[in-house]
DNA sequence: AAGTCCAGGTTTGTATACGAAAGCGAGTCA
DNA sequence: TGACTCGCTTTCGTATACAAACCTGGACTT
């Protein structure tokens, strides 16, 4: 599932089986299979997925390379945890980038508006059912988020932001938001299009700035929760 | 050269002969020995470095990872050519992370204002005298900036800044300041120094945007004449 | 009883081998 | 003359084989 969003650009433009390799095991870490701080044998996932150690060893690197693992020579890899205190780090930066890029959006004119209107309202048709989808809301989120970067028209910006989002949030997800906290972040999403379709750039980077702030507090919400729930906290 | 400031962290922790082949391969891409455009043999570089192609590939993919190479399936790789477009949104990145983290560096308690301080006394000596070195001064300027970004507290976003810094400026160097460009680059360390002592976080992220903005200036005139230098202009 | 050291198995790191796709040039046909 | 095709060469992608580093358990020593 969503597969779509999947950073679709930083992925490897390898062969057949090292992309499998890629895919699988990255997946696997976002869907929290693969749990923090566990280490990963390379026979061992390359018998599962069904090919040699080699495209194993190659999408290993590139998932070090992403944040997602971490080398220890001589010892292969580990799954990275994540602190609360990482976190953090992780909102500071995209309170910083994601602004930015929307105050770019609203003046590229790069920016899909029709695209990102159709998501808007995908999203508050999703968010008004009886019996929430949130695997579906989660996607559309997604894909309204990057259609703004896409549309901020800087390349690496983009690249940036999927970058740290997609890693320590381990799939962004909407499981912990309330009722009231998906209408208004619905709600963020049709203002977003309002303020970027009239072109203001100020409107549009407040919004999103306080779109993030209402992320951040679910997402805080959602570690603790789980902090609580396991047995072990997660040591870096 | 400038061995110190290479990104030590973002390298890899595998073994000795893909560490060699990857900061060899790195320091060549850096340094422009293989240029924009340019198609890598990996067989090449291999007998070249001495190693089997096995270690050759994962280098590469950790490269390609970082951004300095691109990979095209069944046609190897490519070294990453730079448009003026490219830089843009680089400096307006830089814009962004370097203040932020300067401004954390101000309150966090983490930076080494001991070091800084012997920092910038160093680039003062050094841009006052009569024969300048110019390598001696970018290896100083990368050791400053660098001793900010970890002084903000902010792991990821030091290495964020260091992603996006040393690629594209390939080699971040002082080769087109002008001396009156070097003297207030200096000066603006001093500034720096001073601001980050006070712990005031307003003032140093104002010095260090405006410290910014100067290098931008400079690479804008060394990118303007390497294109009109070279017979072909760059094309991604 | 606790610590040390050695041996065996396990896992990673590197090299090599082989199959497949892309590039290139000669020859042929319109 | 020009363009197309066929086949050869080159280079990449993947698998496998071997070497080096590590981990574990048990026997030995103090």
């Amino acid at each position: 599932m969503t597969e779509s969003t999947s950073t679709p650009e930083a992925g490897p433009d390898s062969g057949y089986a090292t992309s499998l390799a890629y895919s699988t095991i990255r997946e696997q870490i976002l869907s929290g299979e693969l749990t923090g701080g566990q280490r990963l044998r390379e026979d061992e996932l390359a018998t599962m997925i069904g090919v040699s150690r080699t495209p194993v060893r190659e999408a290993l690197r590139s998932l070090a390379a992403e944040g997602l693992l971490r080398y220890e020579r001589n010892r292969g890899v580990r799954v990275e945890s994540w602190t609360l205190k990482d976190l953090e780090e992780v909102h500071g930066l995209r309170m910083l980038l994601e602004p930015y890029a929307t105050a770019l959006a609203a003046t590229s004119g790069k920016l899909d508006i029709v695209e990102l209107a159709r998501l808007a309202n995908e999203m508050d048709e999703a968010v008004l059912r009886s019996r929430l989808d949130i695997n579906h809301i989660t996607e559309i989120n997604n894909q309204f988020h990057n259609t703004i970067m896409e549309g901020s028209g800087n390349q690496r910006l983009r690249i940036l932001v999927n970058s740290i989002v997609q890693v320590p949030t381990v799939r962004r997800t909407f499981a912990q938001y309330t009722p009231e906290d998906l209408r208004r972040s619905a709600a963020h999403h049709r203002e977003l299009v309002e303020s970027l379709r009239s072109g203001d750039p100020v409107w549009a980077e407040s919004v999103m700035r306080a779109h993030m702030r209402l992320g951040w507090i679910s997402t805080q919400r959602r570690f603790l929760e789980s902090a609580q729930g396991s047995s072990s906290p997660p040591t870096p």
